[in-house]
DNA sequence: CATATCACG
DNA sequence: ACGTACGTGATATGA
C-alpha cells in the first residue's frame, strides 16, 4: 500500500509563483489554485497512491516581503494574491475527495513525519511531495520525498530516496538535521553555530555523524582551532537548533491510514466550483464532466429541443424558417471523413441539418443569422456564389471581443465561462455533439449580446468586427496569384547557393555537422573554433543573429553562418513552404484569423502572408512571384507612422501633435527635440537614433534593450529616453497614466473600446508585472491602429463594390492593404484606397497613405 | 511537444 | 536584485 502525503503551503506556495497569473474575469487569482492541481495530479499519475493526505499549516506563514515599488519593506502575511486562494483550493480539494489534515500547534511539516512514521509501522510505502528541503530528512526505506523544484524554467520533481540524499549531500537522512543544527537556517529561525555554514556543517557531520558526539568529543577532534572556537561559541544555539530541527513524528491526528483514502467527492459539483474559478481545461483535464451535457436535475427546466436531419429527410427549408421572424442560429461544420459539408441551422426549438443542395433556399430566407463564426459561414456562402449580409451576430467574435486572451472559443467552453446551459436534443451518435452545440446557440447569443452592450463593445462587433468578417472571408476565397515556376527557379536557384556555402563552412570549421542545429553549431563555433561564447539559452550557446553580429570580426565562417541562415530560411519557410499551399487555381488561399491576437491584429496562417521578406534585397525578390493576374495590377497602399500618430492622438502631446500636422518627417522632428539643434542639422546617425527611441516608445522601452539596439552605452540611453519625455511631455504623462488606470481598472482599452485585460499588473512578481505595464502601454496604441485599418477595409470593400468595380481587396499585412485590380480600374482603385484609408477615422493629426501600383508586389510597393 | 531561430508590422 | 521592447507564424532539431 502507499501514502502520498502532500505539503499543502509550501505546494501552494510554489505552485503561486511557478505559474503565470490568471484571474478570473471578475479579478479574483487563481494561478495558485491551477498550479496545484495540475502538481497534484501529475504526482498521482506518477505514483498511483491508494490514500492521499494534503497536510496544511493552520497559521499562514509570514516572511519578509518587499511592498511595490520600493517602499521600506515590512512585515507582511502571504500576499493578499496567494491568500485569497487557499480557501478556495481547500473547499475545492474537498469537494474532489481528498482528505485535508491540520493540527493545532503543529506545522504541515510535523503532519507528514507523523504521517510517514505511522507509514513505516504499517509497512506502507510514503511519497512526500513538498517544495522544501526539511522534510529530507524524513526519507527512509519506504518513504521518499518528491521535491518540487523548477529546472530551466520549466516544473520538474527532484526524487529523493536515501541514495540520491547521500548522492547530494554525502550522509543519511537523519543526518541532515544534523547538519541544519549547525548550519541554521534563518527561514525557519533556527539559529546554528555562527560562522558554520553549509560546506562546513557537511564535513564536520560527514566524518562525526551527530552534534552529541562532536560536543562530547570536541578537544580531541581533528579540526582547525578556528572551527573549534566558533562550535564552543555556538553550542547552546547548536543543541537548541539540533531539537528545532527535527520534525516531530507524533502529532496528534488521525493515524488510521485507510482514513485517507479518496473518496466521498461530487465530481459534479466541483466541476460547478472549478467552472465558477473558470478552470476549464482542468475540468477537461480531469474528467469530471462526462461531457458537454449536464445531468438530470436541470433537464426538466429546460425544454428539449428536437432535431431533423435535413441530408436523408426531405423538408422544406423555407417552409419550416420562413413561417415566421425567428432568427436563426447556425453553425458551419467542414466536411470531414465522417460527415458530409453542411450546416446546423436552429430556430430556437429545432435544430436541422442542412446539406449544399439546400443552401440555395436557405439563402432567399429574410430571418436574421446569427452565426458562430461568421467568416466560415460568409466564406461558405460565398464559394456558393451567394451573396448575402444577413448575420447580425457572430458568437466567436463576442466572445473575442470581450476577452481576447482566451485561446479557447469554443461552445463548451463558452457555457462554462458564461454560465450557459448546453442543450438537450437527442440526435444520432455521429452528429450529437454538433447538434447539441447549435442548440445551444440562442442561450449564449443573449448572454453574449447582453456581455458586448454591457462593456459598451456594440460598435466594435457591429461595425467592425462583423462587416470585416465577409470582407476577409472573400479576401481568403479571392487569394493571392502567384507564379509557381517563378518560385520553383528561385528556390533551385537558393538552393544551389546553400549547399555552395554549406561545404566552405565545413571547409572553414573543419568537419561537417548540422548547421540547422544550434546545438551543433555552438560546439563548432565555441569549442571547435573557441570563439568566445555568451551562455545564454536554457539549453546551451546561444546562436542567433545578434551573437553571430558580434562574433563576426572574429572568423570569417560567421558570415557565411550568417548567410547560409538567410537562405536556408528563404528556401524551406518561403519557396517549399509556399509551393505547398498554392491552390488548384494557381492561386494561395491564406486564412485570416480574427481572434487571434491580444491587440485585436488579424493573422494570417497557412501560409502566412504577413511576413514575406522585405528587409533585405534577396528575400524581397520573392514578391517578384506574387502578382497580378491577366488584364489587372497590384494597387497597394500603406500607412505612414500610423502607430505613432495613434500615439500623438491618444497622448494629444502638443510637440508630436504638431510634427504631424506640419508633415514632417517624423524621426528627423523627434532627433532635432532629443538632440536639441534645428532640423537642418540631424545626421543620419542622430535620425535612425531618433527612430530607434520612437519604436521603443510604443514598445514599451527600457534603456538597456534601446542601448543595445542603437549600440551606445546604457547611460546615453537613457539620456536619450530622458530627453524624449520632456520634450513630449503628453507621452510621458500618457505613459504614466495608462499604466495607472490599467491597474485600477485591471484592463486597458483602444480608442474603440477594443480591451485587454492585465491580470500581471496585479502580481508580486516585478518581471511579470514589469512586463504587463510595457503591455498597458502598447496594447492602446497597436489595438487603435488595428482598429483603424479594420475600418477602412471595410471602407474600402463596400467602396468598390458600390462603384461596380470589379478590383478586390485581397490582403493586409497591418497598416498596408493591397488589392488587384484591372488595368482600367487601377487609378480608380489607388484613389479609393488612399481616400479611404485616411478618413477610416478622423484623429486629432491626418493619416497618410501612400498607394502604389504594379504587376507584381515587388513593383507595388513604393 | 518544447525550444531556438528568424520572417514580418 | 532582477532582466531587459510590442504583436504574430513556420520550420528544424532533439528530448
Amino acid at each position: 500500500m502507499k501514502l502520498l502525503a502532500v505539503d499543502g503551503n509550501s505546494i501552494l506556495n510554489r505552485a503561486f509563483y511557478g505559474v503565470r497569473p490568471l484571474t478570473t474575469k471578475d479579478g479574483r487569482f487563481t494561478n495558485a489554485i491551477y498550479g496545484f492541481l495540475t502538481m497534484l495530479n501529475k504526482i498521482k499519475n506518477d505514483t498511483a497512491p491508494d490514500c492521499v493526505a494534503i497536510a496544511f499549516d493552520l497559521k499562514a506563514p509570514t516572511f519578509r516581503h518587499k511592498a511595490y515599488s520600493g517602499y521600506k519593506a515590512q512585515r507582511k502575511g502571504m500576499p493578499q494574491e496567494l491568500a485569497s486562494q487557499l480557501q478556495p483550493l481547500k473547499d475545492l480539494l474537498t469537494l474532489l475527495g481528498y482528505k485535508l489534515v491540520t493540527c493545532e500547534g503543529y506545522e504541515a511539516d510535523d503532519i507528514l513525519g507523523t504521517l510517514s512514521a505511522e507509514c513505516e509501522k504499517e509497512g506502507w510505502e510514503c511519497i512526500i511531495a513538498t517544495g522544501d528541503r526539511d522534510s529530507l530528512q524524513l526519507v527512509s526505506d519506504l518513504t521518499t520525498v518528491r521535491l518540487a523544484a523548477t529546472k530551466q524554467g520549466t516544473a520538474t520533481a527532484i526524487i529523493y530516496d536515501k541514495e540520491k540524499i547521500m548522492e547530494d549531500y554525502g550522509v543519511s537522512p537523519r543526518e541532515l538535521i544534523e547538519i541544519k543544527a549547525i548550519q541554521g537556517d534563518t527561514s525557519d529561525n533556527i539559529p546554528g553555530v555562527a560562522g558554520i555554514g553549509p560546506k562546513g556543517a557537511g564535513d564536520l557531520i560527514k566524518k562525526y555523524k551527530t552534534v552529541e558526539y562532536i560536543y562530547e568529543h570536541l578537544d580531541e577532534l581533528d579540526i582547525k582551532d578556528g572551527v573549534r572556537k566558533k562550535l564552543e561559541a555556538g553550542k547552546d544555539n547548536a543543541i537548541l537548533s539540533r531539537m528545532l530541527g527535527e520534525i516531530n513524528r507524533e502529532a496528534p491526528i488521525d493515524k488510521n491510514l485507510a482514513d485517507y483514502s479518496v473518496s466521498g467527492g461530487d465530481d459534479e459539483k466541483a466541476a460547478d466550483f472549478m467552472a465558477d474559478l473558470e478552470l476549464f481545461s482542468l475540468i477537461e483535464k480531469m474528467g469530471l464532466r462526462n461531457s458537454g451535457v449536464k445531468k438530470e436535475e436541470k433537464k426538466k427546466e429546460k425544454e428539449k429541443l428536437t432535431f431533423s436531419d435535413c441530408l436523408s429527410e426531405d423538408i422544406d427549408v423555407k417552409n419550416v424558417f420562413g413561417k415566421d421572424e425567428k432568427d436563426i442560429f447556425i453553425t458551419y461544420i467542414k466536411e470531414s471523413k465522417t460527415s458530409p459539408e453542411c450546416i446546423y441551422a436552429c430556430n430556437g426549438k429545432e435544430v436541422y441539418r442542412l446539406s449544399v443542395e439546400k443552401l440555395s433556399d436557405f439563402s432567399q430566407l429574410e430571418n436574421k443569422i446569427v452565426a458562430y463564426s461568421s467568416k466560415e459561414i460568409y466564406s461558405f456562402l460565398d464559394k456558393n456564389g451567394i451573396d448575402k449580409n444577413n448575420i447580425i451576430f457572430d458568437i466567436t467574435l463576442a466572445a473575442y471581443l470581450l476577452n481576447p486572451s482566451s485561446t479557447d472559443y469554443s461552445v463548451i467552453r463558452l457555457c462554462e465561462e458564461y454560465k450557459v446551459e448546453p442543450a438537450q436534443v437527442d440526435a444520432e451518435e455521429g452528429v450529437l455533439q454538433f447538434v447539441c452545440e447549435n442548440g445551444t446557440l440562442p442561450d449564449l447569443y443573449e448572454k453574449l449580446k447582453y456581455e458586448i452592450s454591457d462593456k459598451n463593445q456594440e460598435k466594435l462587433m457591429y461595425e467592425i468586427e462583423l462587416p470585416l468578417s465577409r470582407v476577409l472571408a472573400k479576401m481568403e476565397n479571392v487569394g493571392f496569384a502567384v507564379d509557381k515556376e517563378g518560385i520553383e527557379n528561385y528556390g533551385r536557384v537558393i538552393n544551389e547557393e546553400v549547399l555552395s556555402i554549406q561545404n566552405q563552412i565545413y571547409e572553414e570549421v573543419g568537419y561537417e555537422f548540422n548547421i540547422n542545429s544550434p546545438k551543433q553549431l555552438g560546439v563548432a563555433l565555441f569549442e571547435k573554433l573557441g570563439l568566445p561564447a555568451k551562455k545564454k539559452t536554457k539549453s546551451g550557446y546561444s546562436t542567433n543573429a545578434d551573437v553571430l553580429e558580434d562574433l563576426r570580426k572574429y572568423h570569417p565562417v560567421i558570415d557565411m553562418i550568417l548567410k547560409y541562415r538567410t537562405l536556408a530560411k528563404l528556401k524551406s519557410t518561403y519557396c517549399d513552404g509556399l509551393l505547398k499551399v498554392i491552390g488548384d487555381d494557381g492561386r494561395i488561399h491564406t486564412n485570416f484569423n480574427q481572434t487571434e491576437t491580444r491587440t485585436g491584429r488579424i493573422s494570417s496562417t497557412e501560409p502566412n502572408l504577413q511576413n514575406i521578406p522585405v528587409r533585405t534585397e534577396i528575400g524581397r525578390e520573392l514578391r517578384r512571384f506574387f502578382c497580378a493576374k491577366e488584364g489587372c495590377v497590384l494597387v497597394d497602399a500603406d500607412y505612414s507612422q500610423i502607430e505613432l500618430r495613434v500615439l500623438a492622438d491618444i497622448s494629444k502631446d502638443e510637440n508630436m501633435m504638431q510634427a504631424f500636422k506640419d508633415n514632417e518627417d517624423i524621426h528627423t522632428a523627434t532627433a532635432s527635440q532629443v538632440f536639441n539643434m534645428p532640423r537642418d542639422f540631424v545626421t543620419p546617425i542622430m535620425r535612425s537614433r531618433a527612430k530607434a527611441v520612437n519604436f521603443g516608445i510604443v514598445y514599451g522601452i527600457g534603456a538597456f534593450s534601446l542601448s543595445k539596439d542603437i549600440g551606445v552605452t546604457t547611460k546615453e540611453a537613457s539620456n536619450y529616453i530622458k530627453a524624449y519625455l520632456s520634450h513630449y511631455s503628453g507621452i510621458d504623462k500618457y505613459m504614466h497614466d495608462v499604466t495607472e488606470k490599467a491597474k485600477e481598472d485591471g484592463y486597458v482599452e483602444t480608442v474603440f473600446g477594443r480591451r485587454r485585460y492585465l491580470p500581471e499588473l496585479k502580481t508580486g512578481n516585478h518581471i511579470t508585472r514589469a512586463f504587463g505595464e510595457r503591455v498597458a502601454r502598447n496594447m492602446p496604441i497597436q489595438g487603435t491602429a488595428a482598429d483603424i485599418i479594420k475600418i477602412a477595409m471595410i471602407k474600402v470593400d463596400n467602396r468598390l463594390q458600390d462603384e461596380g468595380l470589379k478590383a478586390k481587396l485581397i490582403l493586409q499585412v497591418h497598416d498596408e492593404l493591397i488589392v488587384e485590380a484591372p488595368e482600367e480600374e487601377k487609378e480608380k482603385v489607388s484613389a479609393i484606397l488612399k481616400e479611404e484609408m485616411e478618413n477610416a477615422v478622423s484623429l486629432s493629426v491626418p493619416l497618410i497613405a501612400d498607394a502604389a501600383m504594379g504587376k507584381t508586389w515587388y513593383d507595388a510597393k513604393g
